[in-house]
DNA sequence: CTAAAATAGTTGCAGGTTCAACAAAATTAA
DNA sequence: TTAATTTTGTTGAACCTGCAACTATTTTAG
């Protein structure tokens, strides 16, 4: 494997601190309306999206950045929240789903609005459709290529 | 402004799954060999560009991704480590630089290699020489838009 | 069938981060 | 000059996360 290029080291730290700037506004704007913060919408989104609206735990780890310990403190605050319940497995005894709740989808419909308006209005907004196409379509490589 | 398109929102959910697992995988590397992980690492960076090879701790918590308790928690382990100490600002006496060591100096070499390669081989691989000056481009302008 | 290995999820513990309140010093306004 | 305001950085408390060890269950090998 070759040295980082100037143009490539460019690129990741714009990369980075791009990421980290949009991040840390949208996460601004969802806890100034009071709205769920990312975290909390990436596992509801994620059950949201699953047939019957639950997920093994197991699986919602995958979908989102945590680890399974991780992932089990933040079903414990969700669960204490009223956002999703979790559900014993009939066919396997040792795991559990979560199942989104009625407040729970309550509160991913209220977080979106704000969420879209920072991806739009932090991410979005300055590229052109061009730009955002080669950007959907470099990212997805990448993802792709880290993906095992 | 505008809905969220289909096209954006796709682009969002590349760049932010890339970027983590770009990330998780950086870290790994660099924990596995016991080197600085990525915060630290950009401390030192920051520090080693600096004039004097030291930076107001409120300079430098624009550079890392930190508040500034965050940062001075930080800077206090890394002082407790030896990879700097802090300075008494001289002009401003409420305030106090921090100052790379020579071991900072030597871990932050020491990391680079790794870090480097994590670069090359989880982000920069598998795309074009033309796709990295479109990613360097857009990633640029967004971030110069949420710049203030 | 049984013993060993793998898998699902939880828990104690420690580390790292933020928020809000604070102290000290510098700046501004009256 | 003095009092009010702002700025710099620190601190206590709470929160969130990960690691490693653990329990319970399922799967695999012999």
């Amino acid at each position: 494997m070759e040295r980082v290029t100037e143009s490539e080291l460019a690129a990741w730290r714009s990369f980075i601190k791009a990421h980290a700037r949009i991040i840390e506004r949208i996460e601004r704007d969802l806890a100034e309306q009071k709205k769920v913060p990312l975290t909390t919408y990436d596992v509801l989104i994620a059950l949201f999206e699953a047939p019957d609206r639950k997920l093994r735990l197991g699986e919602l780890t995958k979908k989102v950045v945590l680890t399974k310990s991780g992932l089990t403190r933040l079903v414990d605050r969700l669960e204490r929240e009223g956002l999703l319940v979790r559900e014993k497995s009939e066919e396997d005894r040792r795991g559990a789903y979560a199942v989104l709740t009625n407040l729970g989808e309550v509160q991913l419909r209220q977080a979106w609005p704000i969420y879209a308006r920072g991806i739009k209005q932090y991410f979005a907004a300055p590229l052109s459709e061009d730009a955002i196409r080669q950007v959907e379509e470099s990212m997805a490589v990448v993802y792709k290529h880290n993906n095992e």
